[in-house]
DNA sequence: CGGAAATGCAACACTGAGGTTGCACATCCG
DNA sequence: CGGATGTGCAACCTCAGTGTTGCATTTCCG
C-alpha cells in the first residue's frame, strides 16, 4: 500500500482467478497463508505472492497473531473501486445518450441539411 | 462477448494501462483502430488486440462505417461490474462487522442482520 | 482506373506474471 | 528442550500477454 493504487493496478489485482479464490475464502473467514495453501490447489509461496499483491491494492489486511499472520478481506477498497467504475460508466453512457439525442432531434441548434 | 465474461476476466480486461488509454479516448469520442493508433504511442495492431479484449468483455461496441470500423465505449457493462463489486465488498464488510460484534457481545449475536 | 487509407492475417520477440522447489529462520506447544 | 508448524528468502521455470513488423486484402475517393 505504497500509495493509492491506480485504477488499472486495482483491476489488475482483481484480474486473476486464484486471487479471487483467495479473496472469496478470506471474505468468509480470516486465515493465514499456510491455511490457504492447505485449501487451495497452489503452493504456499504462490499464495504469499498473491497476498502481497492484494495487500498492495489494499484489498486485504494482515494481522500477526503469534507465529502466524492472519489475513482478512477488506470491502472498503472494493466499494471505492466500484464507485469509481460506476462514475466512469455513467460518463460514457451520458456521452452516448448525448450523441443519440443529437441525432434524433435535428433542430437542436444545428443548420438544416434536409429541406 | 460470446458468453457473460467472468468477474476475473472483466477485471483483467481493465487491468492494463493501454486499454484504459483506449477506453478514455473512446469514452469521449468514438473512433477507429487506425485513428487510435495515430493518437496513442502504440502500433495499430496492438490497438486491435486490445479492442478485441475489450469487445470480448463487452466494454466497447464496434460499428462498421464504410471502410472503417468505429468503436465506442459502453458504460453499461462497467456499471454492472461496479454493482457486482459493490455487493461483494459489502458482504465482506458485513462479515467483518458480524465477527466484531460477536467478539464484543458474545451473548447477543444475531445470525442475520439484513434489513 | 489507380492510389490512398483502412482492415486482416501471421510470424516473431520480449518481458513479466504466476508457479514451483528448496532451505533457513522464527515461534509455539507438549 | 525438541519437534511441529509457520513464515521469509531466493533461484528457477514456463507461458501468456503485450508489442512489433511485414504483407495481403478490402474499400473508398478523385
Amino acid at each position: 500500500m505504497t500509495a493509492t493504487p491506480t485504477l488499472p493496478e486495482m483491476c489488475a489485482a482483481l484480474g486473476d482467478q486464484t486471487r479471487w479464490d483467495i479473496l472469496t475464502r478470506l471474505g468468509q473467514e480470516a486465515m493465514s497463508a499456510s491455511a490457504l495453501a492447505r485449501v487451495l490447489p497452489v503452493s504456499r509461496q504462490a499464495i504469499v505472492k498473491h497476498l502481497d499483491v492484494l495487500s498492495e491494492a489494499g484489498l486485504v489486511a494482515a494481522e500477526r497473531r503469534g507465529r502466524e499472520i492472519v489475513y482478512a478481506a477488506l470491502g472498503s477498497r472494493l466499494n471505492a473501486l466500484a464507485h469509481e467504475l460506476d462514475r466512469i460508466g455513467n460518463a460514457w453512457d451520458a456521452r452516448l445518450r448525448a450523441l443519440k439525442s443529437l441525432a434524433e432531434s435535428p433542430d437542436e441548434g444545428r443548420p438544416d441539411s434536409r429541406a
